[in-house]
DNA sequence: GCTTTCTTTTGACCTATGTCAAAAAATGTG
DNA sequence: CACATTTTTTGACATAGGTCAAAAGAAAGC
């Protein structure tokens, strides 16, 4: 999925309008496991995943790694809070492969949303789509057996089980990695 | 906090748009404990809280009610999911105090948002707020200790412990009400 | 193809929190 | 105010999932 296309099928943008707002992203290519963002940063852009998985992550007093969400291709990315509050930032964020990304930052997307009464409404299904996701999670993690969470990560993100260390995957989930693998062994549900 | 004043502290709409705007809210005294939307249904409409304390929560397999989300005055609400995808919604939504509510349909409502730039921005303002409440108490359920999560929550709804039941509040933080109770009841934390 | 490093699996044991049941306290109501 | 209903607390016990440690397997570097 193309930021062209993505932004085009989510609303209907007039070319000459749509020709300026990608005049304001810019390509980046970028290396696996490099922190697009630290932990007490302020998070300056937004970033649409063209290739790569991305993932936030914050690290407990502890010391371990907990996965805060992942983020596909054909979908934007962000410390979301620290990007749209501009507070230091509570994770961190990075990618888990060589990535393709296209990034603008909060001045100019600013800019382009009071510009364009379109952009803001992308602005505002963006949100809301993203909050619903967030809320699904949430629903899952609340009250849900490890089993029923890590069969619920099969449908969010299905392809990405394959593509990610089990440990990330286990902290996203809210659990620890050696319940991850036990689950995986065992049969996969009450059925013989 | 009354809606007037809500909305032009959040944007600075010009006062005939305000007055527009307004004019499609709809004033509503509800009876507490009346559900506003039960599972199954679409929720039609946004509810702004006036007065009154609502939540939103679904009822499990076993026939246990879990609190999603607890909404006090000056916020918006709604079961977000089903409002902005139009999906049948999963959450009940009740006022756990008589109240009074302003409420918009997803029609006005989508009607205001085509014509006022200033509207649009709105609704993008309160998703990415909302958006970072939840991401917020996703962090909390995701990898607290129970303990933990009482904390937080006396951070995010600081007076709701004493106008809410025990149960409600439990299940919103993902633990029975039997270990809320022995929660408040023990050293409130290391310190002697 | 061997060595080093990182990731996943397995085993033994432990603990925070759940479950179930009943008593106590609070609240509502004619 | 007495009775009914709901909510909160307490106790005894069970268990899902955590912790720690080590082995096995994969991947990366030379």
């Amino acid at each position: 999925m193309n930021l062209t296309n993505y932004l085009k099928n989510t609303v209907p943008f007039p070319s000459e309008e749509l020709a300026d707002i990608i005049s304001y992203f810019k390509r980046e290519s970028v290396q696996k496991n490099k922190p697009l963002v630290r932990e007490g940063q302020i998070c300056t852009k937004l970033y649409f995943t063209e290739k790569g998985i991305g993932r936030s992550y914050y690290v407990t007093e502890a010391g371990k790694e907990v996965t805060q969400w992942f983020f596909v291709e054909g979908q934007f990315m962000s410390s979301i809070e620290s990007f749209f509050q501009q507070n230091p930032s509570l994770y961190y964020l990075e990618m888990l492969e060589d990535a393709v990304l296209y990034s603008i930052t909060r001045e100019n997307l600013d800019l382009l949303f009071a510009r364009y009464h379109k952009m803001e409404k992308l602005g505002r299904l963006l949100s809301t789509e993203m909050l619903t996701r967030v809320v699904n999670k949430l629903s899952a993690i609340q009250f849900q057996t490890a089993r029923e969470r890590h069969d619920y990560m099969l449908t969010e993100f299905p392809d990405i089980a394959n593509r990610v260390a089990l440990g990330h995957i286990a902290s996203y989930l809210g659990m620890t990695q050696e319940t991850l693998s036990r689950i995986r062994k065992a049969p996969p549900s009450k059925k013989s």
